[in-house]
DNA sequence: AATGAATGAGTATTCATTCAT
DNA sequence: GATGAATGAATACTCATTCAT
């Protein structure tokens, strides 16, 4: 009884000393970028020993590779709880995209620096990380293209190949949220951008759109 | 004169050692990527001696930047040469966009993993680096925003916030060449790529475009 | 009355950590040597806490002194139940060795590789150490040489610097027992090995020994 | 012209430097064994920096086997200017035992310390340096053995296993090396000494020898 | 101008030891 | 008495940079 006491207290301690180490790495991180500091930054930063590290983590890549995978599989939870009924119409597919890209808006705008960090530097951190983020943009691809396809062969969306429409999409979201959360897009309403990147994708530069 | 023609070889010796140096350079960045080879790698590839670095570059990053610097200017040399006359309807507009992405496929496959090192590695090698690859993405943008403002202004495009839509094209453009250069899309022809690309800009996803 | 029994369970209990963890050592040095393992290795072999090794020895020096100990008394107490009677003749000196050594060769066979772990790397594992081998080695060699300086007084052996001799003997035996060990003399019945040895001492290489 | 005589100063300086590394190094092992010192302190001995005993040495492992080799190749050195004529008679036989001990006492002399180390810490210095030593042990006992044999093919040596008897003699010889260079036979002349160790190897400990 | 040996500051990582529970 | 998380001093090794030739 009393060693079970002791035990999970001491894992407790253990727990609470990694997630120091992981907050710590976090603000490291965002202020600094991936490449600049070293495991001696987040030990200092999380106020531990250096051995404290290493018995946590193996090394730098490890520690920043477990950060991103919390973020990104927030990300995810956010999409988990939609409404896995498929939209019927295209009005319904346009509100259910708005709708997806608020989620995600909601979960980045709590972090930012991190989101930053991860369109950014990640990708060429370590090969290992540039196969987790890959991997998360294709699994974001996939479930576009799902669906596209969905939309496609009911008739409320023009037939393509649309594995690649779908990671132009991935692409263009991309693009929009390095460059707002760099600031660049200060001066416009979010849902502005939102509604002008939505209605880019389902209507195209031509004229015809949205109006036929 | 005698003193002229010394100088004269000089600096012609000097050039040459600089050009080893530069594709030396290349050389390594596309087999090991940026952060992972160092000085050493590059003089050794190069066969000059270690001093010799120096004595052209200021350090690892200096050369990668006037690698890129070069590249990125190949690129934009290739759109100097286009037709400055700016299309007159729908079609022309569409025309010339394809025709647009030709000529940078053309280039870019000339050097595929430089390519790919500029999309993936490059943003993240340095604040500098990255600084002058933002500014290429944003020359890009702006080039094609001017002619999207032109498209709306004759009317044969939509009304838009053009800014934000053409840096969403951009960002559709960099995930189709990423993709494209790691041979993601091996088994689609060249052309059929891009038309699915540029019909997807032009179109969107929903039905009742191209057919207006 | 319970305070004393209570203090006997816990001395026993403290007597069973230490044999743990000794036996455990044995282990661990067996397998990996002095060097390479540490205390780490030897309290993961036992299955005991970090502190529960430096409340039973000061550092890893100190568990290895004293396996050794242990296994050197246990060769000398081989010896000590050896008849106390000194030969009285060539003949009963030459048996005494034989089955001095047969006694050596019985503790040694249940702990060949303890054995080969004290000739080889013991000497080196540090100074202290050192000194309890060369300890054990003097002992052997006082005792060879009381037994040889007694032969002489007696007649049955030639005379000679017996410190110098019995050294010697000890020089070979060492050899002996480390290729033995080794398993170099796999191919060799222990019998034959041991008089081959014996011989040798006795009679050295010449052809007239043991004719005369 | 004037490369070469770059190419031949370079590389001047390089040998020097390296000898400069291997001396100091002979130093501080002799003066602290091989376990205790590391790199820094055989680069503070050479007075050269860091990253320069790098560009010569693997590792302290490896200057430590350089210089060992260089003392063993010195010790067989002394062997090979041995007269090739073999001994025809038990007396020649002797003469030339005691001839070939004088040779190593020699060469021994002037390295006490490097010798003594070679002994005691280098074969349990690393697996590597073990082998390097026990192949030269066995080189010596494959010599005497050789000897041994043609003097028991010739008639002037009793028959025996030679192989065994040769790694006895080696056995014998390394222990009073070591009891020699520990300055245990200070008293003693190395003469009597050696004659002590060719009488007891040649006659053994009976009575019978060197009378017959 | 080119060279390459030499440099040493900087960095990741280990491991004996402590101490609160 | 036993535990094991935490510690940080110690150490091996790298690599950008210099400078005598």
């Amino acid at each position: 009884m009393e060693t079970t006491v002791r035990r999970t207290r001491n894992e407790e301690r253990k727990r609470r000393t990694r997630e120091r180490l992981l907050s710590a790495a976090g603000r490291v991180f965002v202020r600094d970028g991936y490449h600049k500091p070293n495991t001696s930054d987040i030990v200092a930063e999380a106020g531990v020993g250096q051995g404290t590290f290493y018995r946590n983590f193996r090394d730098k890549r490890e520690i920043f590779e477990t950060l991103l995978e919390g973020f990104i599989s927030a990300l995810f939870q956010e999409f988990s709880q939609m409404s896995a009924e498929p939209p019927t119409d295209g009005d319904a597919y346009r509100e259910a995209s708005i709708d997806a890209l608020r989620r995600m808006v909601r979960v980045v705008r709590r972090n930012r620096r991190l989101a930053l960090l991860l369109i950014r530097e990640a990708p060429a951190a370590d090969d290992r990380i540039a196969r987790v983020i890959a991997g998360m943009y294709d699994r974001f691809a996939s479930l576009a293209q799902s669906y596209l396809d969905h939309a496609v062969a009911n008739g409320f969306a023009r037939p393509c190949r649309s594995e690649v429409v779908a990671q132009s999409i991935v692409g263009m979201g991309l693009r929009m949220a390095e460059l707002w959360l760099d600031g660049r897009y200060a001066d416009i309403p979010e849902d502005v951008l939102l509604t002008e990147l939505v209605d880019f994708a389902f209507s195209g530069l031509s004229l015809s759109s949205r109006e036929g």
